[in-house]
DNA sequence: CATACATGTGTAATCGATTAACTACGCCCT
DNA sequence: AGGGCGTAGTTAATCGATTACACATGTATG
């Protein structure tokens, strides 16, 4: 910058001036600085301007896992968003690890992001209390921790689920295997919660860790135990029971029916496509951002909760098309 | 800092000392320290401290497409290694954008990453030579440029292809379409070029552009063309030839025959399984982490070329198993 | 013609760390 | 006792920006 300054023969106030877009600079002395700064081929330090301003024009968003498809899209929805007002994404891959978690959480808050946008891997919220005691504007993003005092976005999936619950009855099945996510997490315990009591007595609950290896093996243990539908809590367990459904030379729906929380573009391709509860991914990313940047700029953003919806495909059996 | 300084008794160089780990300050004088360290809830700033130090522990990565499960799995490789190395990474998504690449990457510039992972949208070198001259350390991946002169890490698939080439033609097919990526992408280009000369004439190109949509309409001409086989050079393309394949309700590998370039785990749940070119996504994630770092410690790291193998899994039809 | 006021630019403090250079304090040895 | 030396700690410069305040200049006003 000092040589900027010394090339358009100015100091660098003006040159800091004329790059913030200030009021003051003359015209004339706007185009010798610009010229300057194009000869040099001079681009600020970000590091710098945050040092003095203290706003990063920076987001962190911490995700549980960016190998799964929903996680992803979740991400590229924040960072359009965010882009879209001028800021950049950060993004932490916690790998459903609440330490990693922990990690990233402090290192974003050491980079001094703006706001950050948390999918907890658990309901502790030992982590939540420590960022807001920093201070730092934060957003959950799809599930909640106990006694969360942020606002919130997730998706609600209880009328979805029901809706389910009631096709699955009405086909007849009385063993249905219900491939739970972790009971400390919170779209874990309700999606499971909401499903069995609408099931009665009739679900049997394996919980697996929403990773594809986890939903092979809950999946195998409730065919043995004599499922005969079974409903996976996530696209990725979902996909682990399909592996093991096919290993074991089951047809879908004719031996065992299935269902997926989580849309997936592959699932319609499957013979029989696959009947899924879809969640509005992109929104849910969205939403969470422009929380977000409300609460940067002073604002009380309300909790949202947008609705998951029961799409019907084929893999319950004819029963429901 | 300085009120930790002050709660210990010392000054803010010794408590930086303590914080970087220095020889100099007495075990006692250590304790004091942190004692306040902990009391206050200090975290150091990590943007004076890179400001100070023109090192910010940082890796820029920017891909293509996040919603690509290819490159989804390579950013996680990417980043395990990077953080096992202390690193940080992080993620610009391009969105097969060039010109949102070049944002990201002069975003990333500005904020003094200490090198940068590129996987060029274009194999246009200007971008490339812009980071170079500014004397950042980059390493491009998947991906290279014309005229290149930094270290490339890449998948090799033209054993695999050729090999594939070898039993489409055995098989007996004479129009087969292939569905290319941009020819303006060095991937796009060369898988086309290996596979389209072991084809002889019998290979009918239709370019995409590594998205899900220009794979299906892609599809369609060539479908509509008489092509008795499909190649996809990419994991999104191939999901949607294989869309519009059951849209037409044909039946692999009895009306067409089909093969996808990378491979995905919902792949062998499908009704034949697909036929794939699996690339060593991980291993070049980490390979390409790993150059940029050693170039990064003042190394000169080889090109790495890895090898794309062919997985048979049925959807050519009964002469591949 | 002096005073007030607007305008464009420069000076220097500041953000929060790191670190070279210096100081103060023992301790040992002759 | 005095000189040499090692060690623990302080002072202050520095990184590259922003910005309050000071200053100089020009223009309008009484």
């Amino acid at each position: 910058m000092k040589d900027v300054a010394q090339h358009a023969g100015v100091s660098t106030a003006t040159v800091s001036r004329v790059l913030n877009g200030h009021a003051a600079p003359t015209p004339e002395t706007r185009v010798r600085v610009l010229a300057a700064i194009e000869e040099l081929g001079y681009r600020p330090n970000a590091l710098a301007r945050s040092l003095r301003t203290t706003s990063t024009q920076t987001l962190g968003l911490v995700i549980s896992d960016l190998l799964n498809p929903f996680f992803a899209e979740i991400a590229r929805a924040v960072e359009d968003e965010a882009r879209s007002h001028g800021y950049c994404v950060v993004i932490g891959n916690a790998d459903e690890s609440a330490e990693q978690e922990a990690t990233y959480v402090r290192t974003l808050l050491d980079r001094r992001v703006d706001g950050l946008l948390l999918c907890p891997a658990t309901d502790d919220p030992s982590l939540v209390r420590e960022v807001s005691a920093g201070g730092v504007p934060l957003v959950l993003l799809d599930r909640t921790v106990r006694g969360a005092t942020c606002p919130v976005v997730r998706a609600d999936g209880s009328e979805a689920l029901t809706a389910l619950a009631r096709r699955l009855v009405g086909a007849g099945h009385t063993r249905i295997g219900v491939i739970a996510g972790p009971p400390n997490t919170s779209t874990g315990r309700e999606r499971t919660d909401v499903l069995t009591g609408s099931l009665g007595g009739l679900a049997q609950v394996v919980h697996g860790d929403f990773r594809q290896e986890s939903g092979s093996q809950a999946a195998a243990k409730l065919i043995e135990d004599g499922a005969t539908a079974l409903v996976a809590m996530d696209n990725l367990m979902g996909l682990g029971a399909l592996g093991e459904i096919r290993a074991r030379g089951l047809q879908i729906p004719h031996d065992i029916a299935l269902a997926v929380f989580d849309d997936q573009p592959w699932f319609p391709l499957l013979d029989p496509p696959i009947t899924v509860i879809a969640q509005p991914t992109v929104e849910m990313g969205r939403a969470a951002a422009r929380s977000l940047l409300a609460l940067i700029n002073g604002q009380q953003p309300d909790d949202v909760r947008l609705t998951a919806k029961l799409v019907l495909r084929g893999s319950l059996g004819e029963a429901e098309l």
